[in-house]
DNA sequence: TCTATATAGTTACAAGCGTAACGGTTGCGA
DNA sequence: TCGCAACCGTTACGCTTGTAACTATATAGA
């Protein structure tokens, strides 16, 4: 296989794994996309917040930042624009003024509640495809190669 | 950390799939382009478009798009790119005006050579740490997702 | 205390992107 | 044959993005 005087294979694209991963994520987040887009207007971004918001309640932006490997400047963005739409409060902290904690509004709660159920039922369906069982196995591999190192 | 008033169905972004799709894509693509954009300053689309190239010898534009799933503004502009370093040349039809036949030139196929063999080499370590029978399994899962329907 | 270093979040600017329109070419059907 | 639709590749435009700088605050060390 590795022999030296013979050249190697040549490269193929098609079985090369961070192209087949990004196939699958842009075809899969591309398709779920339409549900918080055509709906609420909102992007890739402002749903990331709104579904870590709906999760835990209450965060900084920096916290979103670390859950959802979110650039900071995004999450800046994404805060404005979920805020004007009030959907979303901002609220100082007194003891580092720094920092400001984020929670959603009832309307912001309210298309968690929304956004989420259909999510809840988009990924039932992927995983249905793949098979429950290796569904699973799946995810593993997934959080394996998301992991920071390499 | 969880609010203990939201009940337990509610939707969680860390399990869910176009997501973890995401952070793996991201996580690798980001971690292999360093190999062709610090050496040879290409972008990811020009890294495909020398990729496929380098695998058909001869392609045109829109064969690009459809064989790598990119968009044909994307691909017109890094045939330009790569043009101009001189590791492309175009090559017009007699019997088709429109098109143009697209092939590298030897330094092209140099750059192929030195970034596929890294590629390889990359793809390798990511099979290995899943476990290479496991990546067989992980790769047909992602082309199951990949496909268009859903 | 004073300095300097780190952090939180915003903003400016340039680069990248997709949508839509364009010019040029081909092929099909009336 | 003409006319019209489909195609290839490029360009124009506006929106999104990342990098780097910035303001403001907090913390650690001399």
């Amino acid at each position: 296989m590795n022999d030296p005087t013979t050249p190697s294979a040549d490269f193929d694209l098609q079985t090369f794994l961070p192209y087949l991963l990004n196939q699958a994520a842009e075809a899969t987040s591309q398709s779920f996309q339409a549900t918080y887009r055509t709906a609420y207007g909102m992007n890739r971004t402002e749903w990331r917040v709104v579904a870590n918001l709906g999760k835990f309640g209450t965060l900084s932006a920096s916290d979103i930042c670390r859950i959802a490997h979110v650039e900071k400047t995004k999450v800046s963005r994404a805060v404005l624009a979920l805020e004007q739409r009030g959907w979303l409060r901002r609220e100082a902290l007194e003891n580092d003024r720094r920092r400001e904690n984020l929670t959603l509004s009832t309307a912001g709660q309210a298309i968690f509640a929304d956004v989420g159920q259909k999510a809840i039922a988009f990924d039932r369906r992927l995983r249905a495809r793949l098979g429950v069982a290796a569904a699973e196995e799946f995810t593993r591999a997934l959080r394996l190669l998301a992991a920071e190192d390499p």
